[in-house]
Parts: C-alpha cells; sequence; structure tokens
DNA sequence: GTCTATAATGAGATAGAC
DNA sequence: GTCTATCTCATTATAGAC
C-alpha cells in the first residue's frame, strides 16, 4: 500500500521533530524535508499543520500508555515496589539524551491559548486515560481509595517529569517515586491516606 | 524618571501577553501596542525579543515566591495544615479565568530546544529557589529529611499545575495537597517516610 | 527617546503540470 | 500522488528623521 507508505513517513518525520523541538519551532517545511518528500505532497495528505500535530499525538498515544503499562509490570509483587520500578523506569527512559518529557503535557502547553484545538482535547483525554489505567490497576490490587490514588500517582508523574525537564536532573523520578510508594503503602494498609483525608 | 515608566510599561505588556498567550505566539508588534509605544521605542530599550521574556521572568520571579510564602503562612499551626492551606489557595488562585500555570515552568517547556537560553537558565533556578525555600521551612519546623521533603512538594506542586491546566479542573490541587500533608505528617512522626528510605 | 517607514526573512498554504 | 514554482502574510529587526 503504497500511499500508507508515504502517509506514516509524514508522521514519523512530524514525530521525530514536533517531540524534539516542540509544535511551533518545527516548520511543515522541515518535516516535508525530512520525511523525504515536498511540500505539496504533504499537504496532499494533510491539509493543515494542525492536521498533523494530531496525527502526531494520535501516534504517540497508545504506545505512550503501553510502555508506563509495561513499566508498572506485572500482579506478582506488592504495589509499592510495583510503583517504585515504575519511576525508576523513567528515570531511565529520560535519561536518553533526547528525551524531552511528555509530548501531551508540551502540547498542551504550547496551545495553551487555544482551549478547543484538537491537539489540546487529545492531551487531556490522554491524561485522563492514564490516570483511569493507574486507578484500575489500584483497585485490582485492592486499595483503598483507587481514583484518588491515580490521580495522586498521575500528578507526581506530571511533576516528575517537568521537574526533570527544567533541571536536566533524573533523581527527581526517585523522589516522586518514593512518595508514590508510600501514598499507595498508606492506601494498602488503611493507616494514613484514609485517616488523613477524614480530617480534610 | 520617564525613561523607566516607558521601559516598565513594555516590560508590564510582555507579562500580560506572554503570560496569557505563551512566548512564540506573541508578536513583538503586540507587545508595543499592548504598551502604547512603537515598536523602534521597544527596540531602544530592548536589544531583541529574547531580551524582553528574560526580563518578564525576571519581574515574576520574586512576586512568585512571594506569593508561596503567604500561601504557607507563618509557623503558628502544625505544617500538614499549612501546606493543606498552600494547596488551597493555589486552587484558589487557579480558578481565576486568566490562570495558565507556571510562567517559568511554561518557558523551560517552549524553549525546550534552547537549552542555554536566559529564559531556560532562569526558570531552573527559579524552580531551585522554590524548592530551597520550601525545605527551610520544613528544616524550622524540625522535620526529617526537609530536602527530601522540599523535592516532593515542589514535585506535587508542578504536577498539580499542570494537571489543572491540562483538565481546568482545580481539584487535583486539593488531592496533591493530601498527598504533600500526608509526607510532611510522616516526616514529623517519623513514621512511613524514613522507614520506607530505608526500604528502597 | 520616540516616531514613520521599510527591510529581510520565514511561515503556512496553493497553482497547475505530469 | 508527486513534483516545481509561487502566493500571501506575519514576523523580527533596522534606517533615518525629529
Amino acid at each position: 500500500m503504497p500511499e500508507q507508505s508515504t502517509r506514516s513517513k509524514i508522521v514519523g518525520a512530524a514525530e521525530e521533530l514536533f517531540y524534539e523541538h516542540g509544535l511551533r519551532s518545527v516548520s511543515v517545511d522541515a518535516i516535508a524535508e525530512r520525511a523525504g518528500v515536498t511540500k505539496r505532497t504533504l499537504y496532499y495528505h494533510f491539509d493543515s499543520k494542525d492536521d498533523l500535530i494530531e496525527a502526531y499525538l494520535q501516534a504517540r498515544d497508545e504506545p505512550t500508555i503501553e510502555r508506563y503499562r509495561s513499566w508498572l509490570g506485572a500482579d506478582d509483587r506488592p504495589m509499592p515496589d510495583r510503583i517504585l520500578h515504575l519511576f525508576s523506569c523513567l528515570a531511565d527512559y529520560a535519561r536518553q539524551p533526547n528525551w524531552r518529557g511528555c509530548g501531551f503535557t508540551r502540547a498542551a502547553i504550547e496551545l495553551v491559548d487555544m482551549p478547543g484545538h484538537p491537539a489540546v482535547v487529545m492531551a487531556a483525554d490522554h491524561k485522563k486515560r492514564f490516570e483511569s489505567w493507574l486507578a484500575g490497576a489500584f483497585a485490582e490490587a485492592g486499595l483503598e481509595n483507587p481514583e484518588l490514588l491515580g490521580q495522586q500517582v498521575v500528578t507526581l508523574t506530571e511533576g516528575a517529569i517537568a521537574q526533570i525537564l527544567v533541571h536536566r536532573d533524573v533523581s527527581y523520578a526517585r523522589v516522586a517515586g518514593q512518595a508514590a510508594a508510600l501514598l499507595v503503602a498508606a492506601a494498602a494498609t488503611g493507616h494514613g491516606a484514609a485517616r488523613h483525608r477524614e480530617a480534610v
């Protein structure tokens, strides 16, 4: 299928360049050049740059969730250990020199003044899916308040990614992982989290 | 001092526009127009747009830290309560319709492919100052491992801001605040955090 | 110190041939 | 479906008068 091949070459080029440099600083010309096609061909497959941005995020959606799924690992260890492992994998991943944080969060921030933009909507949806997946894993593990815990762990993940990106220091992943593991442990024993929530 | 007045009018316009719309999507023309001066006058006071971006962040640096200082409040209550109050104030603040997250983090993300850019350096410095201030407050309160706790609370703050921005849902501030208060409480009693760290 | 006017460049998107 | 060539517009930055 030659049509698909050209289109996916363009999406691949968009993924590389948008993720590395950001949305606004990458031109359509640059993407066409990297894909080895002319701009006219690119505009044959995509209506606009915004359309291309949407395809870029779409391509990253499921693979990103799947990566976290593999980092959490199977249900054969205590959840605090699995969470520690997830953040440890995040640290390793962020050590790659071309790591640039979360493409979804970055897109939402770059397009912060365009609330209805498809990329902004997709970013929010993606984060919600990630959070729901976490809450589901916590529920399966029999923890208290899995939804709250999902929100807290997703928030720690977001914070760790931002801090690693700003300081170029992966140790924030470990620090965030310890915090997340503590919250999870408290929800497992019934100590701490539940008691504290009542006080709020 | 008429010179200062023009310059500060320009910086004020830059603050409003850069914070609301982002760095790359705001033109120098727009800033000059908002400031009520011509572009030539702007370029008399600033060498370049990058210079203006630097001035924008410089102007926000101290006021931002001071705002968090006031949110934490005085040392007359238990630290977990003060932390809860800080995040509660963040929620109120983020409810403002023109709130757009943290200008420093957003700048670092928009300029992610320019590691040496003055604005990127300033963003990192600002976050470090915020973290140091938090660690100092935790140390004064006699908590265990104030540095680690500072890193964790700063990470929760960053994560909460990102999540609020992406979902336009301020409840993440409360959720993050509860997590932070739990970590702080564990460091106060000596339970949990210290024990867990040994296990890692 | 501030103005009007104008480079000089790069961007997104399109025309029309093959 | 892909190409060469071009349009149109916005952007950063500057020239030179007052």
